[in-house]
Order: C-alpha cells, then structure tokens, then sequence
DNA sequence: AAAAAATTCAACCGCTTATTT
DNA sequence: AAAATAAGCGGTTGAATTTTT
C-alpha cells in the first residue's frame, strides 16, 4: 500500500503525496530527539526524502500527539461557527481556541459544512446538529450550574452586557457572508441559524456576546478582508501541552494562548482579540 | 447493483512574516 | 542592515470515500 505512483513520486529529490508509516515513523522519531522546529534537518538527518515545509505539515497537522482525532463535535462546530462570524477566514487564530484541532481541519469543516453555494441541505443539517446541540448544551449548563461552580464573573458581565440583541449578523458580516446577495434564502437561513448561535454563546459566555453584538466595534470584517497584515503580535507558538480534553472549558481556557500577558486577564474570553491588537477596558 | 454525484480531508502551493546568519 | 532561511498562513487540489440516483 504504498505505490502511488505519478502521485507520491520525487520531484526535485523531494517525495510528494501522501505518507507511508514508515516516513511518519522517522519523523516521529526525529521530533522526539530533537523536538520540533528546524525541519530542513529532518531530511540530512533521518534520510526521509521530504522537504522541511512537508515535514512540518504532516507533524502539524496530522503526528502532533496532542491532535484530537475524530469528527468535530457538535460544540466545536458551534465555536467554528460563532468565531469564523467574528473573524472570518483566520483559520489559525480560530484554531488557537480548539485545543486539538488544527486550522487546516477547521478550514476544511467549514468550507465543507458552511460555505456559501452549497446546497441549502447543508444548511438544514446544520440547523438540526445545531438545535440538538443546543438541547445538549443547555443541559450541560443546568448541570454545572448545580455542580456550583462559582461563576460571579459571568454574571457580573451580563448585567453590563445587557443588550444583545443585533448579533453578530446585522453589523459583522464576514466576508463570505456579506458577499452573499445571490443566495438569499440560505442566507436567511444562515443568519437564523447564527443568531441561535449568539443566543446560545450568550448563555455561555456573555462576554463574549456582547462584544460581538456591539460597543467594543471590533469585528475585524474589514480587517479579516486580509488587507494589512496588521498583526505582528501575532506571535503564536505550537502550543506545547495541549488540553487533551476539551469539555466546555474551551472558551475559557486560555493558558495555550495567553503567555505574554501578565496572569490574570479575567476577562479572558477571547485572547486572540488581543493578537489584533485590540483592547478593551 | 452500479453509475454518478457529492463530500471529505490530507497535502500541496504561493505568499507573508519571523528569525537567523 | 541586508540577505537568506525557516516558519506560518490561507487557498486550492484531487484521490478516496460516501451518498444519492
């Protein structure tokens, strides 16, 4: 099973196409003697004919021990959802609050699930994973709640939240969805859809609702237009240790992010604003 | 049952940004 | 300070798989 051929040949002394074991064993056993980083050597030094940007794609995207294997779950795909409306295509900065998963696979669920053009079934499918999800999520809530977790943050920030009304999809729309135009219904759809979202991402984390919904104006729609890179803060390690388990913590769990801000940044909802540089507060 | 269409996803490419020499 | 090298990002491709007709 390893003779692709015309596809997984050398080009260039490099070999191309999909991975054989025992290619992903050497470089296994590369990063485990000598870490990750400095892909060139992996091939002088293990003899795998691959280049150092593939060596790294496939760590990346597909060794890495902390990948969290398996289809996306009905939470992440919620999260995909509320957070692509925040800042469009950034696939990586969206992954940095998905332990586990990589933008390349985040990309490929929401090209692959949401993108515009596709058949309204999609939407449809969405719509039921949603609303089930939904019933799921609520339970969950009711749970930790009872469990006591004492969560004053979160309510502090309701009362100063208070108006959510125009979520994300009047003002904020991402690129896909402003281009829209030509597919009305789905869009209608879509927007129904991604209202229920902000409902539910409310309930959850009002912060972060209301930061979408209105005062901090920082939807990035014009800036996730790519235009300017702007960043430059934008430093992101590999995370090292990852959250094995995500739970519903995710939102919340930052520690993979937040490495250069001082400690305690209680407002902690959504770190990667502070990659874009912008503050609040 | 089988052919066609649709979906998925790993891996590629080119470009940008960061780091090293 | 500049050039070279490495890392990172997002878009795209296409073989394999799944679903639909």
């Amino acid at each position: 099973m390893e003779g692709q051929f015309g596809w997984g040949r050398e080009e260039g002394g490099w070999r191309k196409g999909p991975w054989t074991a025992q290619e992903d064993k050497l470089l296994v056993e590369y990063v485990r003697q000598h870490g990750e980083g400095r892909w060139n050597s992996v091939a002088k030094l293990t003899g795998l004919k691959r280049s150092g940007k593939s060596c790294r794609l496939r760590w990346v995207n597909y060794l890495r021990p902390d990948l969290k294997r398996g289809k996306i779950t009905p939470q992440e795909e919620s999260v995909i959802l509320e957070l692509h409306a925040l800042w469009g295509n950034r696939w990586s900065t969206i992954a940095r609050s998905l332990p586990g998963r990589t933008d390349n696979e985040i990309k490929n669920y929401w090209r692959t699930h949401f993108k515009k053009g596709k058949p309204s079934k999609n939407i449809e499918r969405a719509r039921a994973r949603f609303l089930k999800q939904r019933r799921e999520m609520q339970s969950q809530l009711l749970l930790q709640q009872q469990q006591g977790q004492d969560q004053h943050h979160q309510q502090q920030k309701k009362q100063a939240a208070d108006h959510d009304d125009e979520a994300i999809v009047g003002e904020a729309p991402s690129p896909a969805i402003s281009a829209a135009a030509a597919q009305q219904h789905e869009d209608d759809d879509l927007q129904l859809l991604q209202q229920d979202m902000d409902d539910l991402l409310f309930q959850f984390c009002p912060m972060a609702a209301s930061c979408t919904s209105s005062s901090c104006g920082l939807l990035p729609s014009a800036a996730s237009a790519s235009e300017e890179g702007s960043s430059s803060g934008d430093h992101h390690q590999l995370d090292g240790g990852g959250g094995a388990t995500w739970g519903w913590g995710s939102l919340w769990n930052l520690d993979d992010v937040v490495d250069d801000v001082d400690g305690g940044w209680d407002t902690g909802l959504f770190p990667l604003l502070q990659d874009q540089g912008l503050a609040f507060y």
